[in-house]
DNA sequence: ACGGATTTGTGCGTATGTATA
DNA sequence: CTATACATACGCACAAATCCG
């Protein structure tokens, strides 16, 4: 009768019971014990389903007494569009950077740690860079965090690394290079403009992809997380790329937002669109 | 010794010879038997490895003596400032229209195949459209496909679906509505814009997130691997949100590009960013 | 066109360890 | 401390896909 694997009619059945919401987000599913039972199979079968439903983002897992849970998405935009590039008013008293602001406006406490390292260039990042791989470069990583007003709990959200060449980290005003602070620092106009640097274009690479072992610990993904990865890199008025800037988001917790004004006259001139 | 899983063993041994170029990409990886004897582990510990790999997207399956393989990127930018907003020459006479020209100077060929249906809205697009779940609106869905010059396989890069309102799809120029044409259109200026709506404003949303089955299956994912998820949404002068295009594109074979230009009166007024 | 060899996919049963309430 | 539930691990058998001669 039916041709599905047996794995696949336990996965296909719980699929469905959670997009119908018979188990809501934060639901417990059966034990693998009980659908043994109900569907007569053994329980690496039963496994079986639970690791692709793991794989496809809707069931977390937990040992003990919380069992299989649905997941659920906290849907946190992040508008790259105002960020740098706008209109954004930003709390230099209160020390607060636009990541920050933005996510404050949609209801969420913010919070990040600050770590500056000195590292040779990775592959990827010196393409971005336009510099030699494995050249001396510095990184300042802001691992950032959110949570309800009121919630105790801080749950990871982004993990922000800035990569700048040697002489750009070191440079200093008022006898400190604050790129090396590590702390959460802000300056009218931005730390980078701060110390001279007029960047005229960023290039945002926007990608989608799996966590490697380090962000899916910092980021306490659960298994099958995707990640999505946003690098900025910023060319200043020589045409030199002063820095980039990598984040590294959980793709269940946050999404990206572009506001893009059209250019009347470009599109009249532009010929051929077929959406 | 080692307080490691036995399976984590084989997955960091494995996972370092990858990552160091002893298996490059489309090497065949050693069979599970093999692997059994080395490790002197049971079968289904080394499968555990494997699926594991699989799920951080870095080795692929397929049974018979194709055997398992070290994937491969194909890295394709798509450049979502230039689509629509911004300065591109299309060709009309060819029926070029912006996504494969983006894609051909990058060295590919491209093609399209164009269905359009009639459904009701699902909760996610009739948010992003501003308009009653379910109402009922017009799907014309793209499967965008890629292969080097020469090749012979098409490869699916993007399934690239856009919503309109039912007034705005069966609007007609010259006696045809040609959004419900089922082929590959281009006009001047864009069919939207032939239409006579003027849109002036695009918000573009970006996710990561794990492919639905049906995605999965016609994008040919392997097991595995994530999706990007690009919706921009077209406002009209009156602020009406008159259509959204969703791109669905393999996180292995694709990401989206911004090109913005620094709004210096906008960032010397701005205060505070952390970078 | 077919058959055999190889390799992964699916499935069973069992046992023990570990985390949580 | 204990019951529960998932994590890891062993071994076995047969099915299905793929490639090659």
């Amino acid at each position: 009768m039916d041709s599905r694997a047996r794995w696949q009619v336990v996965y296909d059945d719980l699929r469905e019971a959670i997009e119908q919401g018979k188990y809501a987000p934060g639901d417990q599913l059966p034990p693998e014990r009980e659908l043994v039972e109900r569907y007569g199979v053994a329980r690496s079968t039963i496994r079986n389903a639970f690791t692709r439903l793991e794989q496809a983002g809707l069931v977390s897992a937990g040992a003990g007494s919380v069992g299989r849970t649905v997941r659920s998405s906290l849907e946190i935009s992040f508008n790259a569009t105002k960020f740098e590039v706008g209109e954004y008013q930003d709390d230099v008293v209160r020390g607060v950077d636009q990541w920050a602001n933005d996510v404050e406006h949609q209801g969420w406490e913010a919070r990040q740690q600050v770590t500056v390292t000195q590292r040779a260039a990775p592959a990827q990042v010196a393409k971005w860079l336009d510099v030699e791989s494995k050249t001396r470069l510095y990184r300042r990583r802001r691992i950032r965090s959110v949570r309800r007003p009121g919630a105790i709990e801080w749950t990871p959200a982004m993990i922000a690394d800035s990569w700048f060449p040697e002489d750009i980290a070191t440079r200093q005003v008022n006898g400190v290079a604050p790129l090396l602070e590590e702390r959460d620092i802000t300056m009218p106009g931005g730390i980078i403009a701060s110390l001279g640097i007029r960047q005229v274009k960023f290039i945002d690479e926007l990608r989608s992809r799996m966590p490697r072992d380090e962000e899916a610990e910092l980021l306490l993904l659960p298994k099958g997380t995707p990640v999505g990865e946003h690098a900025r890199i910023g060319i200043d008025d020589q045409g030199r790329r002063v820095r980039v800037l990598v984040s590294v988001f959980a793709g269940d917790r946050q999404f990206v937002r572009y506001e893009l004004a059209v250019n009347q006259s470009a599109l009249s001139g532009n010929r051929g669109e077929s959406s």
